[in-house]
DNA sequence: CGCCTGCTTGACCTCGCTCAAGGCCCGTGG
DNA sequence: CCACGGGCCTTGAGCGAGGTCAAGCAGGCG
């Protein structure tokens, strides 16, 4: 009954931050959850919804896309395991952007009130939400700085770094590897670079014995290495201490 | 004296959501600001920082900087006023990124403790607060897509065209003009683009017709056309009916 | 078996970067 | 009052990182 994975999967995610109360724990098993599964391709959400519902992802992997008008589409975020992408039309009444399943995805639905409430009764809960969207803001202007600054192998690496850092975090792969199921399409529209350009830098990273990525796999033996390439450091994931 | 600013400023803002109640206006009067005055180039948090404060800008632009190893920088938002640029530190520890008065900054600072009694003792203030960090988010999604995606001209155009339309709403400058005392140096860090290519692309933007650039000031005769330009589109700026 | 999706490679081209120098405005000091 | 210097803007020339176009390849699935 997949239902059932929601509320560890969200408490797990709370008590990264601090040990939840015996009632916050109620309170978050008591929330009705609606178990979904997205197919890749498909929209958790679309530009111009009005959301009634907030959803956290369980499995599979999200991003948030905006699409030009010549056709050009940019991935601004990606979303695993443990993240609410649409967090934010709890407050803000219309989507600015599409969210779209890279892979299949398996979302536990909640209904904006029931989260309301929730956090109307559990404040420590609403500031934890909260946190999330800033961390999640955080990771959005590293990507600009990303995007805007650094040369392509660099870029590539950095945002490598990153997802595997933070699948870590949230129990999907181990230190030295991870699933990958993303494709060179996806990361060309993740960083702004042409699909044929990712692939060259893919290979450089390789040569370099940066990391190994085929078959839904990413390896990274040396993780200081890749980080040190791409200066990657975490602190903008903001990891409470006992963690890391 | 400076600090008789504050509250009004902050009530505007509020008020921009919805209409506050008595006990919420006199709550936001009574919390005790520290005025100060933050020159060009100074810092008004560094990353690093463990803030114990929070700060409004009153006057002026600040940005949100990050700088690389090879110090290359990236402006990854500005703030004007009514901007809380540092709120993000009453839930994270410890600051990601820099903030610089790109200009001369009058500011308002709060204790944190204080930020905090107030939105537990007016949840609609805090989510307001919390809405405001979401509406600063949707902006840096905008930025990963203007500097992935959008080619030089059009990119700048973006950028010029989301800046003159916050002003606007803050009430600095009018539909058709805004002070702009921001550089070309500046531009380009926060466009990604080299200075060469920025001026050459104002120029560009000039000859169009579509803005005129000149000693601080940013005159769009032609809102709709630079907007079009630019596929520019205000809704993720998340400004209520009302003041549309 | 054949198709579709995703990966790879080659050739060519261009947008935007770098380097370098000159000009303008304004504030400071002689 | 003028000389000087420092920001900031502007312009020119050359180059290279990364884009585009086009084709071939490999593996999984109906």
């Amino acid at each position: 009954m997949p239902t059932r994975d929601f509320a560890p999967t969200l408490i797990d995610r709370f008590q990264k931050q601090y040990p939840l109360a015996e009632t916050e724990m109620r309170a978050v098993e008591r929330l009705p959850v609606k178990s979904v599964l997205v197919p890749r391709h498909g929209f958790l959400v679309r530009e111009g919804d009005h959301p009634s519902h907030c959803q956290m992802i369980i499995e599979g992997i999200a991003g948030t896309t905006q699409t030009l008008e010549n056709g050009r589409r940019q991935i601004s975020a990606f979303h695993m395991r443990q993240d609410f992408p649409d967090l934010l039309s709890l407050h803000l009444e219309i989507m600015d952007c599409d969210i779209v399943a890279l892979t299949d995805c398996r979302v536990g639905m909640v209904e904006h009130g029931a989260v309301k409430s929730l956090c109307h009764e559990n404040p420590r809960l609403a500031d934890s939400f909260w946190r999330m969207t800033l961390v999640e803001a955080a990771i959005y202007r590293q990507w600009v700085t990303n995007v805007g600054q650094r040369p392509a192998e660099q870029r590539l690496a950095h945002l490598l770094a990153e997802t595997i850092t933070r699948l870590e975090l949230v129990g999907v792969g181990s230190r030295n590897s991870c699933p990958f199921p993303l494709t060179q399409g996806d990361l060309s529209e993740a960083t702004g670079m042409s699909l044929v350009h990712v692939n060259r830098s893919i290979q450089s990273l390789r040569s370099r014995g940066l990391i190994e990525l085929e078959r839904g796999l990413l390896i990274v033996a040396d993780r200081p290495a890749l980080e040190k390439f791409a200066a990657f450091d975490a602190t903008y994931l903001h990891v409470p201490e006992r963690d890391i």
